[in-house]
RNA sequence: GGUGAGAUAGUCAAGUGGCCAACGACGGCAGACUGUAAAUCUGCUCCCUAUGGGUUCAGAGGUUCGACUCCUCUUCUCACCA
């Protein structure tokens, strides 16, 4: 029992400090039914959550399988200062009731995830603001600038001249003493969040509150193209509000490879059977494209219904494997005779009537299910189901 | 403060008076092949009902029949010196 609790806690971590703490944590859960805190702080800026951000979600999950309250943290007040990375110049301060809407709308996404109550939603400002000027030197004298410089990021900055506000400093000072107020037994992060959770303990020490907090790394996820981490800026995300027809064709569409990387972060399949798809894939005794299925099915699910992922999974195979018309399709209307490029840019399916005009050219159009070639085409009074490439659709109705 | 280099499409990056809507790479889109995977191959990739027209190469002026290319100023970036 003890030694599959800490394989599912280790499993996909990129760096864990201080494991026989955890590991007396759990004995001592074990054996006498004691609690634990697990610590993991939130931004409050973006309110739109991508399977990136579940990862560490979903530790904490674990966590909770195995007797921990997890001390949910919203970093309120550190949020008025931005963590340091290298292109938060033009950061903007959040109103109080930006941060109120966007905590909303990321604790119910969360709580998808999350049992709530195992959970305690924290935040900084409550204890971070009474500290005072007093309370902040005092923080402040617990570190070097030198000791501050090691951190690779400042280092980096100050190596090439780029500004550094001293505020900045203050963030992983405030965000270690969070762990401080909150005793955190174990604080989890990402692998960036190294520096500021090593504070944590650090300044645990100083403070001669308890033992210093473990700490545990999950490493970034990557997104659909493999290479970069997930971001909305690259536009490789999943998004956990997705619809679910999106967020099944998108997790099919990740190469194999990946795949598994999403099953050790993302699934909640245990290892064992991990290691049997793999196996099965690797012998060819299994298709990988059953068990991406699955992988896909499992995620849908979780954000939506097991009812909305059979829906999508079949929607999928209807339009792929079969090449049919998907049950919904955005519907236009309008007047007239309409040439074909102008029409598929109203249908918002093209960007240009340039665009729609080449792929006229390349045979990427069809209407009804017909390949056209003449880019000159007039649309007369009809309903038509226009489509380019394999996933845009739309129904034109002409009067 | 001084000196020098630079700013080109989504990104990187050629182009140094007409052959430039601008080489190439990446990305993206589409086609073939597939498992809408990956890999590979091919085509496309500013806008406009188009063998043509329009608007682009940081911004504003100027020289010229003609400028991304030359000149002046402005803004911003970078390097070296102080």
């Amino acid at each position: 029992m003890l030694e599959e609790a800490l394989r599912e806690i280790n499993r996909g971590s990129a760096e864990v400090i201080d494991s026989e703490r955890i590991e007396k944590l759990l004995t001592a859960y074990f054996q006498e039914g004691k609690t634990y805190t697990v610590k993991a702080g939130f931004d409050p800026t973006a309110p739109d959550l991508h399977l990136g951000h579940t990862v560490l979600l979903q530790k904490l999950a674990t966590f909770q399988k195995y007797g921990a309250r997890v001390q949910f943290l919203i970093g309120d007040f550190t949020a008025t200062i931005g963590d340091p990375t290298g292109k938060s110049a033009t950061r903007k301060v959040l109103t109080p009731d930006d941060i109120k809407k966007n905590i909303s709308s990321y604790t119910t996404q969360a709580f998808k995830i999350l049992d709530e109550s195992k959970t305690d939603i924290v935040y900084n400002n409550d204890w971070l603001e009474p500290l005072g000027a007093n309370g902040m030197l005092e923080l402040a004298s617990t570190l070097t600038v030198a000791r501050m410089l090691e951190r690779d990021d400042f280092s980096k900055r100050y190596a090439s001249n780029t500004p550094i506000a001293v505020s900045e400093f203050m963030y992983p000072l405030l965000q270690g003493y969070d762990s401080v107020h909150l005793k955190s037994d174990i604080e989890i992060g990402g692998t960036d969040q190294k520096f500021n959770l090593l504070m944590g303990r650090q300044l645990q020490k100083v403070y001669e509150v308890q033992k210093q907090q473990a700490v545990l790394m999950m490493p970034i996820l990557e997104g659909l193209d493999g290479v970069q981490k997930m971001s909305k800026s690259l536009n490789n995300y999943i998004g956990v509000t997705d619809e679910p027809n999106d967020m099944f064709g998108k997790v099919l569409s990740v190469s194999d490879e990946l795949m598994w990387r999403f099953y050790e972060l993302l699934s909640t399949e245990s290892l064992e059977n991990i290691e049997s798809l793999k196996s099965g894939v690797a012998d060819g005794t299994l298709h990988p494209k059953k068990v991406k299925e699955s992988l896909a099915l499992e995620i849908t699910t979780r954000f939506h219904s097991e009812e909305k992922a059979n829906f999508a999974k079949a929607e999928f195979d209807k339009v792929h494997s079969k090449s049919q018309i998907p049950t919904e399709i955005e519907e236009y209307n309008c007047d007239g005779e309409v040439w074909i490029a102008k029409a598929l840019v109203d249908c918002k399916i093209e960007p240009s009537t340039s665009q729609a005009r080449r792929d006229i050219k390349q045979g990427a159009v069809k209407i009804d299910q017909v390949k056209i070639s003449d880019e000159q085409l007039q649309l007369s009074s009809g309903e038509y189901i226009l489509q380019v490439g394999k996933r845009k659709f739309a129904k034109l109705k002409v009067n």
